[in-house]
DNA sequence: ATTAAGAATTTGTCCAACAAAAAAGCCGCC
DNA sequence: GGCGGCTTTTTTGTTGGACAAATTCTTAAT
């Protein structure tokens, strides 16, 4: 609209532009006096737009070289989990409803996909879990690990961006809530299941890869059910 | 980092801020003036951090009244998308990899919660479409309009937001190639399985909801595949 | 051809000033 | 007291200029 401000304007533009000429990531922008003399408006003008763009991940401005269009990575999807969950109050079971057929849909095309380089790296972490099965810090983590690496193998830019920011906004307090509050039998029936789910992937047992992934899920969100029933809310 | 520009450490400060006090949409900020003296910083520093954040989707900056906690939107995942589409060049069929499992859960999370106000949106939207069968460029629309209220109805948030940014950031050529140029008979098998998913959904029918929407997705994906075979690429 | 110093380009940061919009305060009127 | 309507204040919008910092380009010397 023309009420909005001229850097929404400017940004708006600079933008319709690297869509209408199919800019590719690396490319380089005009010089920021060049886009101010180009759309009439002060260089603060221009800086503010940019500033903004990067802000939505488009660009990025490095000092002395120039702004360059940036490669796709999952910050804007970080960021929208981020504000959801720590600024809008999101529930966290809202979140994992999303997630789980986003994930059982990466399981599923992993096993169908993957090389004989992500199976090495799948049984790596299924090692180290096996190792770290009663640090729950450590499982946690490698637990990040597997996830993101299945999400690799399903070949899915957008799917692994999507497995990746999530895991990456969630704070230090629900990842407890996660785990750290198992018991062992409950720890080893979480670690049975990611040795299951990778023995599928290695098999190329699609389906039963998805099936062991959506169980995987399904306990967990039973699991979060259970423990807001138990602190009552 | 400390080599990390100073608005860029201003807007990570301020977000740090927002999401340790627990800031809820609508709060507004200080001053632009006030934050400049609180980081000893201009108020030009100031100003790029908050357009920083802005672009982020974090907040909103409006003049005469101050920066204000934006609500959540779907604009961060929108710009995702539309960069991975326009600027990344992410196949088509990526997205609809993606996009599958979260609108078949959509239909089944649907199924279980829909009120009847959610309903008799969605017969109305049946019958326009019903109406509309001929008239492609109007089917795109109604489609849209169809899986939007169907998310809505599912009660999460994120499969809203989700399905509503994916099609927003679909550009005219790629809608087309959904739909304008399928035959008669192929069109009215498309709205065929569109009253199943909604009769469904009616019946409170969770997987068979969640059936009728995965059967809709792979038909939609294999007739992207065949295209693609005959187009060549 | 290589290297190193210098020049040019580009972004980083700050400051000062005024415009524009919104909010807050004030004052008279009913 | 309450309620318009005006003024004042606060806040963001936008510009221009100045200089610093980082990078790249140019050029000259070896």
């Amino acid at each position: 609209m023309s009420t909005s401000s001229i850097p929404a304007q400017i940004a708006d533009l600079i933008l319709a532009d690297l869509i209408q000429t199919g800019a590719k990531p690396g490319q380089l922008l005009p010089a920021e006096a060049r886009l101010a003399a180009k759309f009439v408006v002060s260089r603060s003008a221009v800086r503010e737009a940019l500033k903004q763009l990067a802000g939505q991940g488009y660009v990025e401005v490095v000092n002395g070289r120039g702004t360059l269009v940036r490669p796709l990575d999952d910050a804007q999807l970080t960021a929208y989990f981020t504000h959801a969950l720590a600024l809008q109050g999101v529930p966290f079971h809202a979140l994992m409803e999303a997630r789980k057929p986003v994930e059982v849909q990466s399981a599923r095309l992993a096993a169908q996909r993957r090389t004989d380089e992500h199976l090495v790296e799948l049984r790596g972490i299924i090692r180290r879990m096996q190792r770290s099965i009663s640090n729950a810090e450590e499982y946690v983590s490698l637990d990040r690990e597997l996830h993101n690496q299945i999400a690799l193998a399903s070949g899915n830019i957008i799917i692994t961006h999507f497995v990746h920011s999530l895991r990456g906004s969630l704070n230090e307090q629900t990842l407890h809530l996660l785990y750290r509050r198992r018991n062992r039998q409950q720890l080893e029936r979480v670690h049975q299941l990611h040795e299951i789910i990778v023995s599928e992937i290695a098999a190329q047992n699609a389906e039963a890869a998805a099936r062991a992934m959506e169980i995987h899920f399904s306990e967990a969100l039973t699991f979060l059910v259970e423990r807001k029933a138990i602190s009552g809310r």
